[in-house]
DNA sequence: TTATATACGACTATATTAGTCGTAAATCAT
DNA sequence: ATGATTTACGACTAATATAGTCGTATATAA
């Protein structure tokens, strides 16, 4: 319950990584993988997800790698999450409104005022913040 | 991600129904299943579950059911959220502290801190802001 | 041309959540 | 007493979501 995924949690290892690193330097998937024990393939596919979003740049070839591609500050938190995850809602029904309940549903509102702060206190971050 | 689960759902539209309806009147599982369109058993664990905890009273027999034993204004939702799904953490090792990633982890300490957020956000909240 | 790295999707495995079922015990009305 | 109704509780199964693997393709440096 309320549980960041291991996909969100390596992505952010990763985008660390590379915040505490020379700036242009490229780390590819395997160091990284054995540097912080992730399985290669799955850490492989989380940076392919944020070179798609231009948020690392990736280098092919021998000693290719990722680094990389924004500022941190200008990537704001619930931005992050919904492009690894997909829509961040405590409930369904934030997003999709085809729930079956919404009837006779009575905690509709008082949920959705929840979310909101979530929402609204990860708008507030920036991959930034990860860094201290 | 970041989702609150069904159990949690239904704890919560049942303690609401309480709140709307008259302060000793009981309710029994299987009304409010229909009422709600939840699954009966499924329901009714769940309310045995919160009359375990003392957060509302059962009646046995037949014209049984259940009603609130307490203000919903004394509980915290922090601890609500505890007692119907255990400990509440954005991952695991803010409470179990065998992870595995632990030596070389370098996001543990931002991600801590936003755990102690969305805690505190929940401690300053109780049942009753569940009412409107 | 070979070794190394990214790219990507399909697939499998595992864990979590959701829901069901069987059985017992209390209680009320008849 | 007996049957109907309701809570109590745990074991079980089903469904879904998450985590991880694999095969194959493509780029590139040496
Ligand atoms: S549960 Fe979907 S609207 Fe309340
Ligand atoms: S992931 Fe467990 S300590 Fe960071």
């Amino acid at each position: 319950m309320l549980k960041i995924t291991r996909k969100v949690e390596y992505a952010l290892i990763a985008l660390r990584h590379f915040q505490n690193q020379e700036k242009d330097k490229l780390t590819s998937a395997k160091e990284m993988s054995k540097a912080y024990g992730i399985p290669q393939e799955l850490l492989a596919k989380i940076l392919q997800r944020l070179a798609r979003e231009n948020i690392v740049d990736a280098v092919k070839g021998p000693a290719g790698g990722y680094k990389l591609a924004v500022d941190p500050k200008t990537i704001n938190m619930t931005k992050f999450f919904e492009i690894m995850e997909g829509p961040m809602g405590i409930m369904d029904c934030y997003f999709d409104s085809g729930c079956e309940q919404l009837q006779s549903c009575n905690i509709r509102t008082p949920l959705n005022r929840i979310n909101d702060s979530i929402r609204s206190m990860f708008d507030n971050m920036t991959l930034a913040d990860i860094t201290y």
